[in-house]
RNA sequence: UGGGCUAUCGCCAAGCGGUAAGGCACUGGAUUUUGAUUCCAGCAUUCGCAGGUUCGAAUCCUGCUAGCCCAGCCA
C-alpha cells in the first residue's frame, strides 16, 4: 500500500506551483458547508480532499459554516455535520468557525466598497433586478439607483441594517458590469434586508449578506489559502477575485474548482430522498440504502473505507459517476482482515450427526480470522443436532455443485467431516431434516488420512446459538429501469431490502457492541445495528456480500 | 452578445510533444478449512470527430460534435 504511486492530481499541481513561486507560504484549507440537511458521499469527498490537503502540505484545515440565510439554515444540522466530519476523521482541531461570526467584519468590507464606489443601494424589487439584468444572450441595463452619491448610499445602507426598510424593498449591489458575458458579474446582490431570526445571532442583523460577497471574506479572514469548490462556481471566480481584491485583502485566497462525485443507481437529489421518506419508502435520511454518511455509518461502512474509497476515485474537473461495485470493494478491502469471521445461518435447515453421542455438547477451538491470527480464538459449541444453510444442501445436485448432498462428505468449517446419509421431506417435498454421519478422527477440519473434501460449510449448533434477524440490502434503485422515471419518480427496486427471521447466529458474538462488524462466514459483512437492536434479537445490516462466482445453472 | 467548463477501456483515472500507468468491473488458470481471500494471466494499435504542424501528436494549431453549469434578494 506504502510504494503506491498515486500520481498527483491537478489541484496538488496547482498547490504546489503557489508555493514553489511564493503565491503562499503555507496551505489552510476548509471544508464550509450550509447547516441546510445531511452530509452524504459527495460532500465526504471534498472533506476529506480539503482535509488531506492541508496535511499533505502541513498545513490548517478549517471547519466552517457557512450560514448567511437564516431560512434553511438549523443547529440540529449543525450538530449532526460536526459529528459526521469528526467520525470521517477529519480533525479540524479548534478551527471551528462560523461564517455569522464575520458578520460585523463583512458589513465594514460592505461600507468600503460603497466608499470607493464600488456599491450602492437599489429600490429594484426582485421582478425589476431580474428585468434589468438581462438574459443569457442579451446584456443587462444600467440599475437607474446606481448613480447614488457615496453620502447617499452610506446613509440607505445604514438604515437598512437598522431595520428601516422592509424585506425585498432595498438590496446593496456591487457595481461592477451589467454588460458582462458572465451573469454573476452584472452588478450582483450582496446584501439584502431579511428580518429573521439567525440560530447564531439571534436578532441582531435584518440584512445578510450573499454567498458571492460572504465567501470570499469568510475565506481571507481566516487566512485560507486555497478555497476548493466544485466545478458551478467556476462561473463566479471572476467574482470571487473582485471582491477580494476591492475590499483590499493583501494575500488573497484563490478559489478551484473540481468535479462533483455521482455514484450509479443512488440517489443524492436531496428532493427525492425527502419525498422517499415521506412516502415511507426508507426509513428516513440514515435509512441502510441512502449514502448520507450517517446511513453508511449505520450499514457498517468505516472511515477508513470511505477515506479509501474517495482517494481511489480522484479527483478531476470531468463530470462523472462512479460505479458502486468501487463503494463496496472498498469496505470489503477494509474489513476483511480486522473483521472477526463467525458463523451464521440465514435460511436454517436441521443437520443430525446420527453417530455423535446424543448428550455431548464439546467446546471446539476456532480462529476468529484465518488470515489474521491477531484476533484470536473463540470457542463453539458443538454437538449432535446443528443447523447449516438451507442452499448448502442439495437432494439432486447439478454439476460442480460441491457442497453436501446425499453421499457426499463436506467439512463442516473449524469442526469435523460429515457424509449425508439420508434426509427428510414434508408432504410438499421440502427437506426437513439432513442426517450424515461424523468422522471422529477429522476433528478440527483436518482428516488424518490426507483425504480432501471440496466443501467447506458452515454450521451453528441447534441446543446453543441465538436467533437473530438478518437485513439483506440491494440497490434501492432498479438497475433495468434506471434511477428516475419519467415522472421523476425514483424506480424503487422491490428487492432493495430483504429481511430475513430466524436466522442462527454463533453464541460467541453475543458480546456484540453497537458498530461491532463481524463477517458471517460465506455470507458476507455484518454490523450489528444500534437503532433496532436495543430490546430482544439482535438486528444485523449486511455490509456488502461477499463475492460468490458459484451459479447455480438454470 | 451569450459566457464558462469537460471529452482517454463497461466505470473512475494517469498522461502535459518521444510512441496509451493504475484501480474497479469482467474473463481464464493456480492455491485455499469461507465457491471469499491470495496469486498469476487476459482485457484501448488507440485517446469525441475532421483536418493541419512535426521525424514523431492523447498531448500543439484550426474547425466541428456531444455533455455539464450560469439569468435566486439560495449556497
Amino acid at each position: 500500500m506504502e510504494n503506491e504511486t498515486v500520481s498527483k492530481n491537478f489541484i496538488e499541481r496547482e498547490i504546489e506551483k503557489d508555493l514553489a513561486e511564493g503565491v503562499y507560504d503555507e496551505v489552510v484549507t476548509r471544508f464550509p458547508p450550509e447547516p441546510n440537511g445531511y452530509l452524504h458521499i459527495g460532500h465526504a469527498k471534498s472533506i476529506l480532499l480539503n482535509y488531506g490537503l492541508a496535511k499533505e502540505y502541513d498545513g490548517t484545515f478549517h471547519m466552517r459554516f457557512d450560514d448567511t440565510n437564516p431560512t434553511k439554515e438549523k443547529t440540529e444540522f449543525v450538530d449532526s455535520i460536526k459529528e459526521d466530519i469528526m467520525w470521517l476523521g477529519a480533525d479540524f482541531k479548534d478551527h471551528l468557525y462560523f461564517a455569522s461570526d464575520y458578520f460585523d467584519k463583512m458589513y465594514e468590507c460592505a461600507v468600503k466598497l460603497i466608499k470607493d464606489g464600488k456599491a450602492y443601494v437599489s429600490d429594484l424589487n426582485a421582478d425589476e433586478i431580474r428585468e434589468y439584468r438581462g438574459t443569457l444572450e442579451t446584456p443587462g441595463k444600467k440599475d437607474p439607483y446606481s448613480d447614488r452619491t457615496v453620502e447617499e448610499n452610506l446613509k440607505l445602507f445604514q438604515e437598512m441594517k437598522d431595520g428601516v426598510y422592509e424585506d425585498g424593498s432595498k438590496v446593496l449591489r456591487a457595481k461592477i458590469d451589467m454588460n458582462s458575458p458572465n451573469i454573476n458579474m452584472r452588478d450582483p446582490i450582496i446584501y439584502r434586508v431579511a428580518h429573521l431570526t439567525h440560530h447564531n445571532t439571534g436578532d441582531k442583523w435584518c440584512i445578510y449578506p450573499m454567498y458571492d460577497f460572504a465567501h470570499p471574506i469568510e475565506d481571507a479572514i481566516e487566512g485560507v489559502t486555497h478555497s476548493i469548490c466544485t466545478l458551478e462556481f467556476e462561473d463566479h471566480r471572476p467574482l470571487y477575485d473582485w471582491v477580494v481584491r476591492e475590499v483590499g485583502f493583501e494575500r488573497p485566497p484563490r478559489q478551484i474548482e473540481f468535479a462533483k462525485m455521482y455514484l450509479t443507481n443512488v440517489v443524492t437529489g436531496k428532493r427525492y430522498i425527502k419525498k422517499l421518506v415521506e412516502e415511507g419508502t426508507v426509513d428516513g435520511w440514515d435509512d441502510p440504502r441512502l449514502v448520507s454518511i450517517a446511513a453508511l455509518r449505520r450499514r457498517g461502512y468505516t472511515p477508513e473505507s470511505i477515506a479509501k474509497f474517495v482517494e481511489l476515485c480522484g479527483v478531476s474537473k470531468s463530470n462523472s459517476s462512479v460505479d458502486y461495485a468501487m463503494l463496496e470493494y472498498c469496505i470489503r478491502e477494509d474489513l476483511k482482515m480486522k473483521a472477526p469471521r463467525v458463523m451464521a445461518v440465514l435460511d436454517p435447515i436441521k443437520l443430525v450427526i446420527d453417530n455423535y453421542p446424543s448428550d455431548d455438547i464439546e467446546m471446539l477451538e476456532a480462529p476468529n480470522n484465518m488470515e489474521n491470527p491477531e484476533l484470536g480464538t473463540r470457542k463453539i459449541p458443538f454437538g449432535k443436532e446443528l443447523y447449516i444453510n438451507r442452499d448448502d444442501f442439495m437432494i439432486e445436485p447439478p454439476k460442480k455443485y460441491f457442497r453436501l448432498y446425499p453421499s457426499n462428505e463436506v467439512r463442516l468449517m473449524n469442526a469435523y467431516f460429515v457424509t449425508c446419509t439420508s434426509y427428510e421431506t414434508d408432504d410438499d417435498g421440502n427437506v426437513t431434516v439432513i442426517r450424515c454421519t461424523y468422522d471422529p478422527a477429522s476433528k478440527g477440519g483436518n482428516s488424518p488420512d490426507g483425504r480432501k473434501v471440496k466443501g467447506t460449510i458452515h454450521w451453528v449448533c441447534a441446543s446453543d446459538c441465538f436467533k437473530a434477524t438478518v437485513r439483506l440490502y440491494e440497490n434501492l434503485v432498479d438497475e433495468e429501469k434506471g434511477v428516475y422515471d419519467d415522472n421523476g419518480n425514483v424506480n424503487v427496486n422491490p428487492n432493495s431490502l430483504t429481511v430475513l427471521k430466524d436466522c442462527y447466529i454463533e453464541p460467541s458474538v453475543k458480546d456484540a457492541k453497537v458498530y461491532d462488524r463481524f463477517q458471517f462466514v460465506r455470507q458476507g459483512f455484518f454490523v450489528v445495528d444500534s437503532k433496532d437492536s436495543s430490546e430482544g434479537a439482535p438486528v444485523f445490516n449486511r455490509i456488502v456480500s461477499l463475492k460468490s462466482s458459484f451459479k447455480l445453472p438454470k
